[in-house]
DNA sequence: AAATAATGTGTTTATTTTACACAATAATTT
DNA sequence: AAATTATTGTGTAAAATAAACACATTATTT
């Protein structure tokens, strides 16, 4: 219970700036550069893989670096982060989610520059990259020891990220082609969680959560008894997701 | 893969920049205001609520907002956002935690400001608010209806920030004071988690978590059979969380 | 002294998770 | 064509976890 001040004390002074001030404020001094880093994951010979390039600084061309680029002054970061994306994979309907914001300030040698970390997630084989400028490759995941700046940091960001999140969502669908033998998912789980799952645990959860729909196909070309494909039902997950409460092995 | 081309195709053309173009890139054009947005939750009476004051722009005195201010261009994101948190409550060791990062285009009238959010609990008994310029008051979260700007989405998101993240890590804790009965603390679950838990279950969950120690008192002045006071053994929790995989209710 | 309002405590049941083995099948080798 | 190989497909039992649920106890107030 605050107790009533005498008329005498002074009232908190109510502080306030017109908007032709803050204008000027947030026109002129106080401000960054700011851009937008792309972490984007694939799967390939059953490993995690993100997709970097040299730095396109030649001070740093030996260094191996995210994909990024700073953000224009009339446009929204997801919308530079899509650009992003475009411009090496010609696809514009990824995956993506931003991560965390990265924004120390001697993080970046060319000054102030804050960056927005966005993952994202693309199936290396029916994306083939495009613009390979600046050696644009996949690289496993686990083997990237260091990167331009503080992009190991954002990377292992992201990762842990990744890692958290395929347990709650189903995103790994969109690092595998639509059609899919159990085998190849339960390899892509393994990859990105770095550990061994029981195998027919794995079918009866994924079974069981019904967002699977059989091809009536089976896989090709394999040196064995070859494996049912399925593919992710998008829409049946849509509908159901709000009583979802993840996969979580 | 890869097919080798002959050698009169062109090699992709490595893209490269020096620092110093990119320095006068990055201060020059292509910059933008960057503000940290603060949402700090407080828990009274057993409601959670969040902290705001009235807009200090004229122009919107008739709006609550949240806690905010530009970054100053040789400060950290963090540092930012814990110099907002010092001016309003005293306080600098509070619980602080990255949310996410809003940058539409038209979110601000003064012109492209991005807004790195922040979430923060304090315990509104031990931290009484100073500078109560500008109308800062506690608000009831459910109530909160409109704010300045997007604020209202920023306070949505961590909220449900928050709902989650308290089910997998033991920062409840923050909102309360350092001697607690059990009753309050699920008091307090239960209005983040906005329905009711069994009282019996819950009391053996947090103590098969055995992160509480019992201080060996008891509620005063509370018109009933008062309840023990425990506090939450932080340093445990800290020896032990490799171990913990969350709450779960 | 009686009424009130909340504390403190255990068990049973249902659900979920884990561990684990063998027959069937297509391709490859002999 | 028979044998070998590698992987698919399937079910059950045990263990762990979560959910449901009731009553005696204790300060305080009336």
């Amino acid at each position: 219970m605050a107790e009533i001040k005498s008329k005498k004390a002074a009232a908190p002074q109510l502080h306030s700036k017109t908007l032709k001030g803050l204008q000027s404020e947030v026109q002129s001094i106080n401000r960054v550069a700011l851009s937008v880093d792309c972490v984007i994951f694939g799967f390939d010979e059953n490993k995690l893989k993100v997709l970097l390039i040299r730095s396109d600084l030649k001070k740093y061309q030996n260094k191996f670096s995210l994909l990024g680029d700073l953000v224009k002054p009339d446009e929204d970061l997801e919308e530079s982060a899509y650009r992003i994306l475009k411009q090496r994979t010609g696809m514009n309907d990824l995956y993506l989610e931003q991560v965390h914001t990265f924004g120390e300030v001697g993080r970046h040698p060319a000054g102030r520059v804050v960056s927005v970390a966005y993952c994202s997630l693309i199936n290396v084989q029916h994306h083939k990259l495009k613009n390979l400028a600046n050696d644009l490759h996949w690289h496993d995941v686990d083997s990237v020891k260091e990167l331009l700046f503080d992009h190991k940091k954002i990377l292992d960001a992201c990762y842990k990220w990744l890692q958290k999140r395929v347990q709650e969502h189903p995103l790994g669908f969109s690092l595998l082609p639509s059609k899919f033998s159990l085998r190849e998912l339960q390899n892509l789980y393994e990859a990105i969680l770095n550990r061994k799952l029981d195998r027919r645990n794995f079918r009866k959860k994924f079974f069981s959560m019904d967002f699977l729909v059989d091809m009536g196909e089976e896989e090709k070309n394999v040196p064995h008894r070859p494996g049912r494909l399925y593919k992710f039902d998008y829409e049946k997950y849509e509908r159901k997701k709000k009583t979802w409460s993840g996969i979580d092995f």
